[in-house]
RNA sequence: GGCCCCGUCGUCCAGCGGCCUAGGACGCCGGCCUUUCAAGCCGGUAACGCCGGUUCGAAUCCGGUCGGGGCUACCA
């Protein structure tokens, strides 16, 4: 059973909770009718900020000086553009519209690999991809990058899907919901990169190289050796196309180098870091295609790029010193380079790069955790990015409206677990009670093992809004109700030490019997009434005096509020349960 | 080793030369409330890495330094 797959419908139906600004709650919390605008909320001073110095485009000196600019993307170009009434900065990454006034869409892309359970790194790059998109008025495509077939597994892709899906990050082209590029999928795609490669080779922007590892190991600790760059030296690259050729047709194994021109730079603007200028000298003749004839990542992933158009790429920053292989890739397609933002890593709290050695770091493992996608949506939307001064806590649309690559932050985040939960504790007690139960109806199903009957499902509605201020999470809500749903209770041994082993403990549960004995109306007020009595009559604190009833009905001395807890299981069971108990204590 | 990126509370962000005796959030600590646990409310803790320079004035600009990170594969 997977609880995941119950909570999924819901995701649509938030449409605009709004908290997290302590004024407003103070004032009064939610106003369900009123729609408030981020606008509203957050000063608009921002918006007359000045452009980032850094973003000012200079032309460096490019190594395709014929061509007058065909490279740069023309949705990056707009210097300035109407102002909407409040926007968060200035910025030149946003841009649907080109100077002349004709309009080209923005069209960006995750393309996760799928060779292991979807990363919340890349669930984040995802989502800021999906919000530029989406904010832009533009398209967010889905391909699968699996050109590595030796670790590519189907199974991994469904669960990046299902993870974006349930992130709530809809798209218009890619994997599942097709479009005008095929499949979107490279292992469907390895003609049409073989293809490039065979025309980069044609156009001698490309060369077989026969050096063997061994050889390029050895090189390359010679090179590092003597302090200089490491990468491939260029030995194949003079060898006449015509023997090369020759070789490469008699079976000798080969890879295909691009030739990467020299002496030469490549530059480019970063959105978020801005002026960037790369050495060729620090650049080496990279691998486009492999000795098995597949293409590597570099290659695949740029002609995907090139062939579906793809105006702005926003991945993390380990991609950043990659980003002049796939300029000129690009380039020597003759294409137009789109405009590149490279998102600050994603550390754990070694601060490193988050991998699995720090635990969970896949989307999957905190929507079994029972996170709501809603809070690790804008928990994810944090990292890296902030919705204004002051506001943490936003919807979707509101998040929407605001972002923009140029605000992103160029600091590594470090994941936090603790605030992504404290952040769903805000998400579920805005949950409507209905909607809170429903989700965690299957959660508390797999902790008991068994569905629960419609009876049971309504015990458990009526003490759900109990249990939905108490909660961090989904799976925090099966410890807290099982005791209605199993009469062989597990009692903490703690709890029963501490609380039932007070010597006070047999004289108030045989009095609690009595009490609840003559109770006829069955209702948390009624049992509240009776046992206060009690509590008089004994002259006993609240504490020593109901503590022990807890326990013993529940098994723990954490549950839910007594009175209703008692309601909810009924008064046979709860008698039942404090009989036992008195008789365990009495022996 | 080489190249590149980054440097504000423990953590995530705000800060765009004077509004900063640096703001918010998480966490942590204390208090209130209280039938447990939470939630809520109130209060507190805690940072501009360092050194120079520019300037009347720098967290904000420049340089250096130190520190952290990334890349450096026929992985992506």
């Amino acid at each position: 059973m997977d609880p995941g797959e119950g909570v999924r419908h819901v995701l649509s139906t938030r449409s605009g909770h709004r908290h997290g600004d302590r004024p407003e709650r103070r004032a009064g919390g939610h106003q369900p009718g009123e729609r408030r605008s981020p606008s509203r909320r957050v000063d608009c001073r921002h918006g007359v900020r000045r452009p980032h110095t850094h973003r000012v485009h200079h032309r460096g000196d490019d190594p395709a000086p014929r061509r007058r600019d065909p490279y740069r993307h023309p949705a990056r170009r707009r210097p300035d553009r109407p102002r909407r009434p409040c926007r968060s900065r200035g910025g030149t990454a946003r841009g649907a519209h080109e100077p002349g006034g004709g309009t080209v869409t923005t069209r960006l892309r995750i393309a996760p690999s799928p060779t292991g359970l979807l990363h919340i790194g890349n669930a984040r790059s995802a989502l800021f991809n999906w919000l530029y998109a989406r904010h832009t008025g533009g398209v967010f495509i889905v391909r699968i990058d699996d050109t590595d077939t030796a670790r590519s597994r189907p199974e991994y892709e469904q669960d990046a899907l299902d993870g974006f899906r349930w992130l709530g990050l809809d798209w218009d082209e890619g994997v599942g919901v097709g479009g005008p590029h095929g499949t979107y999928r490279q292992s469907d795609r390895l003609d049409r990169y073989r293809q490039v490669a065979e025309s980069l080779l044609a156009d001698r922007k490309a060369y077989w190289c026969f050096c063997t590892p061994e050889e390029l190991e050895e090189r390359r600790n010679q090179a590092r050796q003597e302090g200089r760059p490491s990468g491939y030296d260029g030995r194949c690259r003079t060898i006449p196309s015509e023997s090369a050729a020759e070789r490469k047709a008699a079976g000798e194994p080969a890879v295909l180098r691009l030739a990467v021109p020299r002496p030469g730079e490549t530059t480019f603007t970063d959105v978020v870091r801005g002026e960037m200028r790369f050495d060729h000298a620090n650049v080496d003749d990279f691998v486009i295609l492999r000795s098995d004839g597949s293409p590597t990542y570099h290659l695949a992933s740029t002609v995907d790029d090139v062939d579906y158009e793809i105006t702005h790429v926003a991945r993390g920053e380990d991609l950043l010193s990659s980003t002049p292989k796939h300029i000129l890739i690009t380039r020597a397609m003759g294409a137009p380079v789109p405009t590149y933002a490279h998102l600050p890593l994603l550390f754990g709290p070694d601060g490193r790069k988050l991998s699995k050695r720090h635990g969970d770091v896949s989307v999957r493992a905190y929507r079994d955790a029972g996170i709501l996608p809603e809070a690790m949506f804008n928990y994810l939307a944090l990292l890296g990015w902030s919705y204004g001064e002051d506001v943490t806590v936003f919807t979707r649309e509101e998040a929407i409206a605001r972002f923009d690559l140029s605000d992103v932050s160029k600091n590594p985040a470090v994941f936090d677990p603790a605030k992504l939960e404290w952040m769903n504790g805000v998400y579920i007690r805005d949950l409507s009670a209905d909607d809170f139960a429903d989700r965690s109806v299957p959660f508390v199903e797999r902790a008991i093992g068994r569905t629960l009957t419609d009876d049971e499902k309504r015990v458990f509605a009526d003490v759900a809004p109990l249990i939905q201020e108490r909660v961090k999470n989904l799976v925090e809500v099966a410890p807290m109700v099982t005791f209605l749903f199993t009469d062989e209770i597990e009692y903490d041994e703690k709890s029963w030490r501490k609380v039932l082993g007070h010597e006070t403990a047999p004289g108030v549960l045989a009095a609690a019997i009595e009490r609840l004995e003559q109770v006829d109306s069955w209702d948390h007020d009624t049992i509240e009434a009776a046992l206060r009595g009690m509590l008089d009559d004994l002259e006993i604190g609240a504490r020593r005096g109901l503590q022990p009833i807890r326990v013993a009905v529940t098994g723990s001395s954490v549950s839910p509020p007594l009175f209703e807890s008692l309601e909810a299981l009924g008064k046979e069971r709860t008698l039942r349960r404090l009989r036992d108990v008195a008789g365990r204590l009495g022996s």
